[in-house]
DNA sequence: CACCATGTTCCTTG
DNA sequence: CCAAGGAACATGGT
């Protein structure tokens, strides 16, 4: 369930539950997903530590901790790769099969589960300094994003997935920016002129905020078992499922393109599928 | 069996 | 040193 607006809800739907929780315990049941931290480092960090807040850095979630009779407080950095979910559930309640790591808080414990274990929860702060500028900062604005694609041959569509151009556009969010401002996935990053940086500076911004607002409108269910390719959180059983008006292209191929009824055409850049419009779209003009 | 999947990192090549 | 491309990681769905 990754991606910028995905974790932008769940640290909203985290932040108050976790406020002042205590671990008392730690269960890491795959220590690959605590990586470079050492098992015995991340137990003696964590015992006893108190949760003061989480925030956001690009895809990253960031739980400032302090241990107890401390003043310094310090950071774990969670990401949930390309399966990973976070949630609070009840003492006891039955763990799901790729539980990766568990805290207990008491009444409660924070599940931390990956079914391909591509995420992360770690001590390693590292990777998400590394990271470009926030896409609602004023680090992102259409000048300095213009001088980073001008260095660039890669297609904008694979060079937007570059996290330190900008932090937390992910492989859905590339194809939905590139066909709010109806730029070709395929054009050359350096080839985008003043006008063309500056809808996608601003298409960047509308698709990712917005994705926010549906998400924290729709009920969601954190703990859920099944993705349903609506948020890829769990859903309510009886929502409804606003999910055909949420994605413009992205895995619409052959479908009518909302704009202008041609197929939504899927290509594959780098690997990964990319979605768009070839008439609002074109690779020239 | 084949192909697909929201991500990042490491290694190689130019 | 840098940019770019591809494999690897690990599991499951269709």
């Amino acid at each position: 369930m990754p991606e910028l607006p995905e974790v932008e809800v769940l640290v909203r739907h985290l932040r108050p539950l976790l406020k002042n929780k205590a671990i008392r315990s730690v269960a890491v049941r795959r220590a690959r997903v605590i990586a470079p931290t050492r098992l015995g480092t991340f137990r003696r960090w964590l015992r006893g530590a108190k949760f003061l807040g989480v925030t956001r850095r690009g895809k990253y979630l960031l739980f400032e901790l302090r241990a107890v009779g401390s003043r310094e407080s310090f950071t774990l950095l969670g990401h949930l790769g390309m399966t990973g979910r976070m949630f609070l559930a009840p003492k006891k309640s039955p763990l799901p099969k790729h539980a990766a790591v568990v805290l207990e808080l008491g009444r409660e414990r924070f599940v931390y589960e990956d079914t391909r274990y591509f995420g992360r929860l770690t001590l390693d702060i590292s990777a998400a300094e590394k990271l470009g500028p926030e896409p609602f900062s004023k680090g992102f604005n259409p000048p300095a994003f213009a001088q980073a694609l001008s260095r660039s041959r890669q297609a904008i569509k694979v060079k937007l997935l570059d996290q330190s151009l900008v932090a937390g556009v992910g492989n859905i969010y590339a194809s939905e920016a590139l066909f709010r401002a109806r730029i070709s996935p395929a054009l050359p990053a350096r080839k985008l002129n003043t006008e063309q940086v500056r809808r996608l500076h601003r298409a960047i911004r509308e698709a990712l905020a917005q994705a926010i607002r549906f998400g924290s409108t729709v009920p969601l269910r954190f703990e859920g078992e099944k993705r349903d390719g609506l948020f890829y959180f769990g859903r309510d059983p009886g929502a409804p499922d606003y999910y055909s008006e949420r994605l413009l292209v992205y895995d619409r191929k052959d479908q009518p393109c909302v704009r202008c009824k041609s197929p939504i055409k899927r290509i594959v850049q780098s690997a990964r599928s990319t979605f768009f419009c070839p008439r609002c779209q074109p690779s020239r003009g």
